[in-house]
DNA sequence: ATGACGTGCGAAGCACGA
């Protein structure tokens, strides 16, 4: 296959990818990631539309689902050398999948970890004694700070829905939403404890400014989401240092989520230099 | 104005999202 100086990957929470495999086409056609990471996927894997991907030019796809909820996938256009499924919090809930590429990958790719996650959205009220969802996600939080600890340092990124937003300006108002979760203090310290275990870069804010406002989620329910503009960023991109010093862009792919039948979460892309 | 919604499952309305 052609082959550029530089391969891209996007994370993006689906909200379904059986029901949204047009929209995923679509998206496909026109941004041609070398590699997209799903979360949310909704289907066993024996219900993933493989076909289409196949199709679609991506032969190399790595699977984590179950029924209804949750689902992680993979989908790559390079080969795939292992793949490792992690349980966090004890629960075979489909919230990780990990792919190496191969060595004959592009060679942005060659070899290089990729972590795709989703974290549990925690519910609605941020006490633990109240809402053992809010529990789960603090301890899912705590079980990345671990194996953040243990990673041997080389190239690795993390990608996926976090279901975290860490900074003032990743939120359509801190002051509204320090008791709303997704944006409380405990689950920033969280996921900070996650960064400095794992000494993880991230690597959206390495390329769009923090002091600027980023978003990657807009809630359904506003139906004039854009131009109210209360968004979150949920969506993660982070990496060591030697991988984050190789992307040379960040994009959040807004747009997307305008489109007809959207997910609520919009992709983002980066690309990553040989 | 954090909701004015959207999924899956299963066949109505609940679970869940965040």
């Amino acid at each position: 296959m052609t082959q550029s100086n530089s391969a891209s990957i996007v994370t993006w929470n689906i909200n379904s990818v059986r029901f949204r495999i047009d929209l995923v086409a679509r998206f496909i056609e026109i941004y041609k990631p070398d590699v997209l990471c799903l979360q949310e996927t909704k289907c066993i894997d024996d219900s993933f539309p493989l076909n289409a991907f196949h199709k679609l030019g991506y032969p190399h796809i790595a699977l984590k689902g179950q029924k209804a909820y949750h689902g992680v996938a993979t989908i790559s256009r390079w080969p795939i050398a292992e793949t490792n499924r992690m349980e966090f919090c004890g629960k075979q809930d489909a919230r990780h999948i990990a792919t190496r590429f191969a060595d004959d990958a592009h060679p942005a790719l060659a070899g290089v970890d990729l972590h795709n996650f989703y974290v549990p959205a925690g519910g609605d009220v941020p006490d633990r004694e109240q809402n053992d969802k809010f529990g789960h996600k603090l301890d899912f939080l705590s079980e990345m700070t671990s194996w953040s600890k243990g990673l041997s340092g080389k190239d690795t990124m993390l990608v996926g829905d976090l279901n975290i937003a860490p900074l003032e300006t990743d939120v359509w108002s801190h002051k509204q939403l320090l008791k709303v979760v997704s944006h409380t203090p405990i689950e920033v310290d969280g996921l900070n404890g996650i960064q400095q275990a794992g000494n993880w870069v991230d690597v959206i804010r390495s390329h769009i400014p923090p002091e600027d406002k980023c978003y990657t989620w807009w809630s359904y329910r506003s139906p004039n989401w854009s131009n109210s503009n209360k968004g979150r960023r949920l969506d993660h991109i982070w990496a060591n240092a030697g991988l984050a010093a190789r992307t040379i862009s960040v994009e959040v792919l807004r747009d997307v989520r305008g489109w007809d039948k959207p997910s609520d979460h919009a992709p983002v892309i980066t690309h990553i230099k040989v």
